[in-house]
DNA sequence: TTGAAAGCGCTAACAC
DNA sequence: GTGTTAGCGCTTTCAA
């Protein structure tokens, strides 16, 4: 009895201690008989090692599954090969789209994607970019909330690359951008609203300190104006980016009899709550009032009505602020930044359709 | 005109590489004639300090504003504080309600999150376990997609926590879990459809390696004959969780002129798809096919027809694992395992309602 | 071609 | 209380 005690405690824990900690370059280098730095240079390849050396070095590799310590190397290196991603939030598909993208270019590179989701928080978001700074990143994408970017300037101006997407830093100009034109986009949507006939729109966006926000009312305006439309300041909605906001700006509006017979949302959040309130209102889209917003994809292909939107190439963009990162690892030093302006699509549904005569 | 060349280079680029470094504890040491490890001590906030001595660094760290090395700690530590996330799809809200809820625990409690994104490729999922375990993570969370975690073995062994949402692995008994219990919920969808009248049932699934796959067949196989239903096996779909396998599938079905009257869905993309052929094809849900599914939640309000579903509880899911890697955490060495069951709920919708007699 | 040794930035004994 | 020092696991001169 006492032995078949033992023979079960000897499987489920062999040796004990010995056995948890992974082996690492300098038991292969003990069991060879070689030097750790022999093996350091197999393993990366880097420097020459004899033809048979190598041979035994990358049986033993194989044999114990020995795996590098990426912690002791990115100190070492003094950078972890790791790229940092904030973003406001991880279940809206724009974003879960970007980092698609960017983790595809990271991956290509043999570099890991940190992700991290700041609600909209820009207490967390500060925090998030901190974190990733002291985990020696090699770069961050971020679609800023509007953190005080001048915290981090030391860092931006050391080297590290920042690219932002989406929303610009309302900071200087020693930054990276991706993005589409807020502006012209906004001001093309609006006049497809125009062009069916509207003359009473109204607009929902987010905080102003974000530029997705002032940019694209300050399009919507540009284009009412040029249309010889004066803007209503009563439909000119100011809040956040969420449902909620969306959801009672619109009923506000519906309370008076006299309401838009368009509008646009600066995101798709901001439309589905605003629909919901037209709705309970009992109103008809597009009949009684047209909608458009940004970035609404239907990944189903149900939502009804289908609604008339500016679609970001949410992956490019993560794709291609990636590879700024890349760039700026080969040139490291550098000071170099660059902005890319990427082209939107205005995708016409039936949420918008209609002439409103 | 030189001046003025010379002073706005000393603007952009002050000290040339001597900035470039971050400030660390030996230059808050050697500045304020104190040694590192009193520095450290009050970053840490271990061991005693002198009071005015204290004061002087937390100020000096204020000035400098000095940021401690993650990478050094994590190599000194021998564990990074980070959780790795293996998730099939980012774009899956399913999946990213977990890893918030995994984001939450883990930044209560001073942890980084790895977000890892597999694309259902049983390769990528290999890989991303192996590079987060090279990076010292803590614990991992994973909904696999079945890689051969045998390969992980050791790692499991040496008491790091691989906590398994979603997809058991195919393996032995020595994991933790997080997950609903599948079959059951299987059931009880497939018990309402059978409720509301129909015989003629037809199910589309994922790959069976896949526990989810397999589990939900199993329940609804169970339950039809629970009912003194045969299950035909014509109508049961075997395939992959994709959108275009749903439509794929489901356009074969309805191309024989006996149909199923209802279908019931792995999970909501494969749903998706079945209902674009449903479409195409000139059929009305529910009135010619009732559908139902595992996971569709609709953020906007506007899915129409509102899709039965079972619900499981993702958010929970997330932070229950990792509540479970921070336990292990904190006893660690002590090789336990925890299975939690949590309870799905039962949404239904039009898409499945209206007697069928 | 190979090895010895000096760190990367930090923590934690262990002395004083 | 505070300082000295020995690593954490790896890479990389520099000699041999």
């Amino acid at each position: 009895m006492s032995q078949l005690l033992l023979f079960a405690q000897t499987l489920s824990q062999p040796l004990k201690e010995e056995w948890r900690d992974a082996v690492q370059l300098k038991d292969l280098a003990k069991q060879l008989n070689v030097s750790v730095s022999t093996v350091s240079r197999t393993v990366n390849g880097t420097g020459r090692v004899g033809a048979k050396t190598r041979e035994r070095i990358l049986d033993a590799i194989k044999q114990t599954g020995y795996q590098p310590n990426e912690v002791a190397r990115s100190l070492k290196r003094r950078s972890a090969r790791t790229l940092g991603v904030v973003v406001a939030d991880l279940s809206n598909s724009f974003y879960s789209k970007v980092i698609k993208g960017v983790e595809k270019v990271a991956s290509e590179n043999s570099y890991n994607v940190f992700v991290c989701n700041t609600d909209e928080e820009v207490g967390k978001e500060e925090e998030y970019i901190r974190v990733l700074l002291q985990n020696q990143v090699s770069g961050l994408v971020i679609a800023t909330v509007g953190s005080d970017v001048r915290l981090f300037q030391p860092y931006i101006d050391s080297g590290i690359p920042f690219v932002f997407i989406d929303n610009l830093p309302s900071l200087e100009d020693r930054f990276n951008l991706v993005a589409i034109d807020n502006d012209k986009a906004s001001r093309s949507i609006t006049q497809h609203l125009v062009d069916q006939g509207h003359r009473k729109i109204a607009m929902m966006t987010g905080p102003l300190n974000q530029s997705t926000s002032s940019e694209r009312l300050l399009g919507f305006r540009k284009c009412l104006e040029e249309n010889g439309i004066t803007p209503e300041e009563r439909w000119i909605g100011v809040g956040t980016f969420k449902q909620e906001y969306g959801y009672r700006m619109m009923r506000e509006w519906l309370l008076n009899e006299d309401r838009p017979t368009a509008v646009l949302a600066a995101n798709d959040f901001l439309m589905y709550g605003a629909i919901k309130a037209i709705y309970e209102r009992g109103l008809k889209i597009p009949e009684d009032i047209a909608v458009a917003c940004f970035d609404a994809n239907d990944e189903t292909g149900l939502i009804s009505p289908g609604i008339t939107a500016i679609i970001q190439p949410a992956y490019e963009i993560g794709s291609i602020a990636a590879e700024i990162i890349m760039r700026r690892e080969h040139d490291k030093g550098r000071k170099q930044y660059e902005k890319i302006e990427l082209e939107p699509v205005l995708l016409l549904k039936q949420s918008s359709m209609g002439n409103k005569g």
